[in-house]
DNA sequence: CCGGTTCGTTGAACACGTTCATTGAACATA
DNA sequence: TATGTTCAATGAACGTGTTCAACGAACCGG
């Protein structure tokens, strides 16, 4: 029984365990968020928790896990605020709303945005799965809202949710990922964009047959399939910079 | 001069060091083809290119920038050849072959694609910028393809270029990291699929006004303003594999 | 030709992510 | 209580990307 302001540490392994992996990850998120995640290094987040860098490294397979497992929690929660405050409207307006939530997640850390959207988007197993289900339930949900504007006549009858949301998230990535590489200031405005574009083509009014040219949609997006990504832009400019050997290196 | 098999190793210091800067790209390629990015090493480069690991470092900033330039001038020559190769007929049916052409560049490279594609993505300067040309080019080209879309009728006359281009290659990258995340075995027909819906809204015969609300199409798509990318989903299945620390690690 | 300068190149050293043999406290059993 | 087993944690060691002081040959000017 210590006296003293400092709380005893918990007895007993399994609950040394778990307060070890909530300090770590604890810390981790600490570091990450302070100073990015390349600047960030195991010693400095093993410290900052407390205990050894090899005890770090026991609980995450390695450093990018480590940056899974701190900020996926956030991650979670604000899509579930986001998707808790589409209120009503038309969809585009709803997806609106959607779009500028989540991207307040990477707009609110400057120094971690570019990170968590790559290592995200290309994330090893378990995380894969772990971000494709996370995905699966937005899209879910703009199936849904989907189906309600079809409801509510403002697309054909005949449209697929499924379809409406790979697009979107097509929309989306493709919006953030120029928008980190720092060649779109304004990725919602974008989205928004494409998604009135798109929408457009599944509107009362206009039809599946195209030119003569049966347009054979495929029934369904499955969920767990995603993503495509645009080539982040930077500025047309090449940006020439001769390839001058190291001259300008360190030296 | 040297009578054996072997050539002299070029004279002078600009001819020594244009032939070490080939031999060490070459050298880069041969090792990131044969074994993949991460299990190629500086060191092995270095012995295959005949130089030390200073050296290859001295050339190119960091591993990355290494492989970006072994691997470009491949890629540039894939979009090259497949651009000229569109040959006639619908928009869509030339987006489609623009799809299958650059496809094949990461498809062939099995041990190759993912990191390529994800590097690329996010790219750092001066890459980020020739990365960035690079899909300028192809941007403006389908620009041309709508142009002449709209000229045969196929498209409505306030088509906007840009905006197709745009959505193309939302549609592209989405599927093409949803491809290397496993979780889509053939992204060509999703892009397929997502570009016949998104072309469906600019048909002739359907308007810009939709229900009654304005849509307010910014003008232009900066070709410098690029990529939006859809979380790359493996499965829904989230292969929950309870976070058993590091039990199942290499012990 | 000679001497000073430049620069391509090297390899040892360093930093960081990661591995792994070892330790000692927690735990279980007789 | 004594003893054997388990496992959380450690810190030294390792591998790899990267840095950088140093070297010697190419180069330049007098």
């Amino acid at each position: 029984m210590n006296v003293f302001n400092e709380p005893d540490p918990p007895t007993g392994r399994a609950a040394q365990k778990r307060a070890t992996i909530a300090a770590v990850i604890a810390a981790a998120r600490e570091e990450f968020e302070a100073v990015g995640y390349e600047a960030a290094n195991i010693r400095a987040i093993a410290r900052r928790a407390g205990v050894s860098a090899g005890t770090v490294i026991h609980y995450h397979a390695d450093k990018r896990e480590l940056l899974h497992a701190a900020l996926f929690a956030d991650l979670e929660a604000t899509l579930a605020e986001t998707l808790a405050d589409l209120g009503r409207g038309r969809l585009a307006t709803r997806l609106g709303r959607l779009t500028r939530g989540v991207f307040r997640y990477y707009e609110k850390r400057p120094k971690l945005s570019r990170t968590l959207l790559k290592e995200s988007l290309f994330a090893d197993e378990p995380w894969a799965s772990r971000f494709a289900a996370q995905v699966a339930r937005v899209h879910v949900e703009i199936a849904r809202l989907a189906s309600e504007a079809v409801s509510r006549g403002e697309l054909r009858a005949d449209c697929d949710g499924d379809g409406v949301a790979t697009a979107y998230f097509a929309f989306f990535y493709f919006a953030l990922i120029a928008w980190v590489q720092g060649g779109l200031p304004d990725p919602v405005a974008l989205v928004d964009r494409m998604v009135q574009q798109h929408l457009a083509g599944l509107a009362p009014g206009t039809t599946t047959a195209r030119q003569g040219k049966t347009t054979t949609h495929a029934t369904r997006t499955e969920p767990g399939k995603r993503a495509e990504s645009t080539k982040p832009s930077k500025r047309a400019q090449p940006t020439r910079r001769a390839n001058t050997g190291k001259t300008g290196r360190r030296r």
